[in-house]
DNA sequence: TTGTTATATGAACTTCTTTTCATATGATTT
DNA sequence: AAATCATATGAAAAGAAGTTCATATAACAA
């Protein structure tokens, strides 16, 4: 199972916890304190998701004190999120994938 | 690692040889054999993801005699593209991924 | 400068995915 | 009906990613 760009890239939508990231951010920026509360994961695991999803510029970082807030990089995660929305209710209603 | 619908969508994108076979079906529907030649993967690898991919709705499947002719959902597929390309050319120019 | 809060990092461990291998099924031809 | 071609399937092996744990760093407060 190697990964390119590509692949890295769709990783990061692709687990629960990074999904869960990233709604938790639908919302508006937040520190990783936030997230951690509600995503409910570990502060560690959560750090090394954020790292992840911002290496691959799905995420923006930004310092502020001790803090650092996380924010969507809307122009692409938005997108994304409809297209799959769109696939999910045209093709998927009710049951689940993958059977 | 839990995955919901929408995670086991993504992953359909998230591993070069799904990936190939996305890039393998962008000219066109292809049959099995067909898809294994272009990818070099083994035939029961290429079905295997087969099975996943066209699970969640992604490819399209008929039959054809013995053969199974497998297509892209272009209306899904092909906008996902889109915003990758989209992004890694804004985002990503000439680096890699999650260094 | 010591302590505390916020976040990051590394390595071991766990868990999920993919790959492989052997075999089964299904359709077609002879 | 037997042989062949095309594809699917299941289980074990292999590989990759996520999680955890302990600890490090960095910023700020006292």
């Amino acid at each position: 199972m190697k990964r390119s760009s590509y692949n890295n890239f769709f990783m990061n939508f692709a687990t629960e916890s990074k999904f869960g990231i990233i709604m938790a951010l639908k919302d508006g920026p937040l520190s990783v304190n936030e997230i951690v509360n509600r995503v409910g994961d570990e502060q560690s695991a959560v750090s090394h998701s954020l790292r992840k999803m911002s290496g691959c510029h799905i995420l923006n970082v930004r310092k502020d004190g001790k803090q650092r807030i996380y924010s969507l990089n809307e122009d692409t995660v938005l997108p994304m999120l409809k297209i799959v929305e769109k696939h999910v209710k045209k093709c998927c209603l009710g049951r689940d994938y993958d059977g």
